[in-house]
DNA sequence: GTCCATGTTCTTTA
DNA sequence: CTAAAGAACATGGA
């Protein structure tokens, strides 16, 4: 469910809610969306002022007014929404947050009344490949995270592809080496860069790496614009969901023709994962595997 | 029942 | 050592 583009416009609806405001309760609901297993998200969080909600990759980053930080990973299905705190609760809601407001820390235990909660900040994955993580000791929100897409420099991108011989779509699905895309967004941006997904990411010239740049860059940014994605469960911290599904141009396409040669656009499985991409536009790359067949002693 | 899914990590295989 | 493929995690929709 969410890639960059979605997770900053959870970052950017979220902020309107929480920025500043206080967490008077912690409502944990499992305890094994929390890593390290068995930390004590609740006297971390309780009575603490949030500072800041920002994105790293697909993280989200939250600060606290103690210096102490911790990320958020939507996994496949995650939800963080701001919601009144007489809501229905979503089924697979795993954590909620009670925030107050005002210039001051008043109020900041259980005896402050439900009338004061300004908000609930939610937490609900149905698959649970999401998560609450707390850093361990030293650790950094950019640890092993290659660089943010959108500020890179196609010398950058191009240094980032030089160190390794596989698949380039494999290559902008590591978050290592680049953090942030998925997906969607890999295989959108190759194929507005004209970039076949087998290539190797060592044998790109620099001409098609400056446009791949370009590409990821631009649809990112009208991504962000659009709200994100939604397939299936992507919603803001609104309760709103994304419009740019209704711009992809090959991801989700199979059979369908080509918008650029009408050629249609064919479905494979690359790194496990489904890649799609114009065999018109996006021209294979010459064959590298050997021509002999070797044959095992028996 | 089958297949598929916006992610990550570990294991196996070559 | 590199890396590709496969499985695992857990749930739900078509």
């Amino acid at each position: 469910m969410p890639e960059l583009p979605e997770v900053q416009t959870v970052v950017q609806t979220l902020s309107r809610h929480v920025g500043g405001m206080w967490i008077a309760r912690v409502h944990c609901h499992r305890r094994d969306i929390i890593t390290p297993a068995g930390a004590d998200l609740a006297s971390l969080l309780t009575g603490r002022r949030i500072q800041l909600v920002s994105r790293r990759g697909k993280r989200i980053i939250v600060r606290l007014d103690t210096g102490q930080w911790f990320w958020i990973h939507l996994g496949m299905t995650g939800r963080l929404t701001a919601e009144p705190a007489d809501a229905p609760l979503r089924p697979h809601t795993h954590l909620c947050l009670d925030l107050v407001g005002g210039p001051d820390g008043t109020n900041l235990d259980i005896s402050t009344p439900i009338s004061a909660v300004a908000c609930q900040v939610r937490f609900c994955d149905p698959r649970r490949f999401g998560g609450i993580f707390i850093p361990t000791p030293g650790q950094t929100p950019d640890d092993g995270m290659g660089p943010e897409p959108l500020e890179m420099t196609a010398d950058q991108l191009a240094q980032c592809m030089s160190r390794t011989s596989r698949p380039i779509k494999s290559a902008l699905l590591d978050q290592s080496i680049i953090a942030g895309l998925g997906n969607i967004y890999a295989d959108e941006a190759l194929f507005a860069a004209r970039i076949h997904p087998l290539t190797s990411a060592c044998k790109i010239t620099p001409e098609p790496i400056a446009r791949l740049c370009e590409s990821i860059q631009k649809i990112l940014r009208n991504a962000i614009t659009a709200g994100g994605s939604t397939l299936r469960d992507f919603l803001d911290a609104d309760g709103h969901r994304g419009r740019f599904q209704d711009l992809h141009k090959v991801y989700g396409h199979a059979a369908d023709p080509c918008p650029t040669c009408t050629k249609p656009i064919r479905r494979i499985v690359l790194a496990g994962r489904s890649t799609h991409f114009c065999p018109g536009c996006q021209i294979q790359p010459r064959r590298t595997n050997a021509r002999k067949i070797r044959r095992k002693s028996t």
